[in-house]
DNA sequence: AACTGCCACAACCGCAAACTA
DNA sequence: TTAGTTTGCGGTTGTGGCAGT
């Protein structure tokens, strides 16, 4: 089986069987495209780089803002975060905060793995507020993985329902969820410790969530 | 021009969850 | 219920391009 950098020739086999067949199962795909591949190459080959309904190219100054957050609030669940972010993959959001984000954050003096400053002399600047603000990330959390969750459902359903007509041109929807980035970004401008317009947004929220 | 180091990104690997017979 | 298979996810690595020396 073939491995490293895909050819033009292989990323047009793909493509062509897909559109015609849909990917059905992926394990069988690649003979039957004519690819000498594994199944795996061959789905991450299609989900970040050949489905029509990727966006490529620089993250907006608001895409980066949305990864800043939603990270503080997810961590390292990529897929989670990529559910918020409309046709950009989980894998691109990924290399994009571990080259630049995370660096960035470092240089302002933020310790990307907390998205809290980092401490100084031993004294963190507000420890009240930041247990405040871990409480409500937690809220935050559990919300976000219930809409990331519904989106996954959301995704299987149109999928199938894809495979089953054996064309793949459908744009998938975006996630069902209430838009709590929307409503985080109107109070958190009250109540945020470091929230110029330059500096990272802390994950702060006041829902109310009765 | 040749070399080196760094950066960005595509792709791979291993593991766990989900699915199926 | 369970064992085998498939799929999805996150961490990591490999590679090409670019800037600096």
């Amino acid at each position: 089986l073939k491995k490293g950098p895909w050819t033009r020739e292989e990323d047009q086999k793909l493509l062509d069987y897909i559109q015609k067949h849909g990917h059905g199962s992926w394990r069988s795909l690649p003979s039957k495209a004519g690819l000498q591949r594994c199944g795996k190459s061959c789905r991450l080959r299609w989900t970040n780089y050949l489905r029509p309904d990727i966006k490529r190219g620089k993250f907006s100054t608001h895409e980066e803002k949305m990864i800043i957050r939603l990270h503080a609030l997810l961590g390292n669940r990529w897929s989670a975060i990529a559910a918020h972010l409309p046709k950009r993959t989980d894998n691109e959001i990924k290399n994009y905060w571990n080259t630049r984000l995370k660096k960035r954050l470092t240089r302002m003096g933020i310790d990307p793995a907390t998205h809290k400053p980092k401490i100084v002399n031993g004294h963190q600047s507000n420890p009240k507020h930041a247990a405040n603000i871990n409480h409500m990330a937690q809220w935050e959390t559990a919300r976000l993985e219930a809409e990331a969750r519904l989106a996954r459902e959301s995704k299987l359903r149109s999928c199938r329902l894809l495979n089953h007509n054996g064309i793949a041109h459908a744009q998938p929807q975006p996630p069902p969820c209430l838009d709590v980035l929307r409503v985080w970004r109107a109070t958190s401008a009250s109540n945020c410790f470091f929230n110029s317009p330059t500096t990272l947004e802390s994950p702060t929220s006041t829902l109310n969530f009765s």
